[in-house]
DNA sequence: TTGAAAGCGCTAACAC
DNA sequence: GTGTTAGCGCTTTCAA
């Protein structure tokens, strides 16, 4: 591979010159310029990438961190972000944290490490606490997760407005024994879901039983091992906010197998809008949260953050989610 | 941030041996060891990875190529990619072609900057002439998609078997009036599917109406389109290979819709065994195929190509497709 | 408008 | 065992 010295022999300048065309820099003569593209051209001549950024200090990296790359809803956020952050000339890393608080870590190193320019995290393991030491190494933007104290932009959906307006559609309907699940106990947005859950409940002068509290729900057979349960339950709850398609798809089918009609004796309401919604049987009834918005808004945080264009500080983006009405509730 | 300098400076030794220290190279005396350990840890020290990069001219990158992030397929293939890669110390770029020759070719010149040190092709969207020019910058490494002449290491599943397995069965339930779908056209994987099917049809006596052909079948929504096409022809398939799981399913659905008896009057056969088809209604017949090996292989392949364990050529691993029988067929 | 030279932070010959 | 020194390939002062 040649190198701006080879360059700059080549065409009689100074590798300043050649630095100065390369980097579209004014005060080259037309003259010289082009005798530096046509040497540049002919040699196949490409800047050597790790130069510049050791030189530059910026890697033109982002680390995204999402537990699976594979879960649905993760893998589409993966979709935008990466393709939001390919137009500001950013790349994005993937970083599978499996649910383990080591590997959020992990990434976060990476921005120590000067690996990266900036982390974003779709999810969370730990407490912000032991996030908040490596804030010092670069900007760091939650997204999809909320964070009470977190001092840094977040952008996510109104999680507790998307609880309230589910189970006011069950409520609606006639239910009034409701069964709710989340995946992690511990993620905050899981939490103000189900406080908007819990608001609806207690506006219609309900309230919640303890047992029907399904956690571990992420995928369609987390869905089958519920429906299971509820089945061998001696009291029945007669609706299910579920969090996730994947598991609304998981419950409907094994309900149907029991001989449960959905949504007659059993209302079940998905999350994310994905398109499985629309091949189960009943349709799923979900809540469409804007996706691509999200990973937009969150990567181009990012980028003005990196440009020094805002500080890093809290800064909350509520994106606002919709019910999206087909069969099962 | 400190630098090495800043190590050697306060613990009274040279760079070189802060250096030494870092890579746990011998003749080191243990004080001395000690002395720079601490005072790494006291100033909470970690090398710098833009340096590192220029100088070993390695990046520990590898760019992973799909079409889409959030197709099923490919996000399982990433994500099973992605943690092999981990385990080898090389972390993964995601780069999606959304089916674009240019954005495929935008992955490579990321080995001619030497941003990765390879790049893996999950599909393929440019004449293998076109790519090759590429190969004197790096390792590329074909997974999931196949080519004839490539000159890579190609790990691939065996299509063709895929293709007469699953038309087997069809035949074997009594069917022989058969159709097919393919996602894009120009994919030698595909190719080798439909050959197979169109051996286990020939082999049967049977023959095969191009109008029957259905390409660009990627998601649910192009299997509710196929399945309007069919349900409008006057002569109408009794089974139809679909290539896909999300295809299968969106079949399915539009099958009942329109008053199909599936598997008797249209059987419907998947492909990948993604969880999606235990929640269809039939249940989907599918072709199961190791994606985890795949991913670990290809990644395998890979680092083997970086260490110079193999040299670049073509080599290829081919892994078995297996039946998985559910109700669809 | 141009070029010499310094330096980003690190590793590895080489000499001692 | 240890340190001096020369780069890796680039950008950017600074001086001309």
């Amino acid at each position: 591979m040649p190198t701006i010295d080879e360059i700059a022999k080549l065409s009689n300048v100074s590798k300043t010159t050649v630095s100065r065309v390369l980097n579209d820099h004014p005060y080259v003569s037309e003259e010289k310029r082009k005798r530096v593209l046509e040497v540049i051209e002919k040699l196949d001549y490409i800047p050597n990438t790790s130069a510049r950024k050791l030189r530059s200090n910026k890697t033109m990296f982002l680390a995204v961190s999402v537990p699976h790359a594979d879960h649905p809803f993760f893998a589409q956020l993966m979709k935008h972000m990466s393709a939001e952050a390919l137009k500001h000339q950013y790349k994005v890393i993937v970083f599978q944290t499996f649910y383990q608080k080591q590997n959020e870590l992990k990434v976060l190193e990476l921005l120590k490490r000067k690996e990266v320019d900036g982390v974003m995290l779709c999810s969370l393991e730990n407490e912000w606490e032991n996030i908040k030491k490596y804030l010092k190494y670069g900007p760091v933007v939650l997204a999809n997760e909320f964070h009470a104290e977190a001092d840094v932009p977040v952008i996510c959906y109104d999680e507790f407005e998307a609880g309230y307006k589910g189970t006011e559609l069950f409520i609606q309907k006639g239910h009034h024994l409701m069964a709710f699940c989340c995946d992690t106990i511990h993620s905050k947005a899981q939490i103000m879901r189900k406080e908007g859950f819990m608001k609806a409940l207690s506006d219609a002068g309900l309230h919640f039983q303890e047992k029907w509290m399904f956690s571990h729900a992420f995928t369609i057979h987390d869905g089958f091992r519920i429906m299971d349960q509820i089945h061998s339950m001696s009291e029945k709850p007669t609706a299910i906010f579920t969090g996730n398609d994947q598991v609304a798809a998981g419950i409907i089918k094994r309900a149907r197998y029991y001989q449960y009609e959905v949504p007659e004796q059993l209302a079940v309401l998905g999350y994310d809008n994905q398109s499985i919604c629309e091949v189960t049987d009943p349709e799923i009834t979900t809540i469409d949260i804007p996706v691509e918005e999200l990973a937009q808004k969150a990567v181009c945080a990012m980028v003005n953050l990196l440009n020094g264009k805002s500080g890093l500080q809290r800064d909350v983006a509520t994106l606002s989610p919709t019910l999206k009405i087909r069969q099962s509730v």
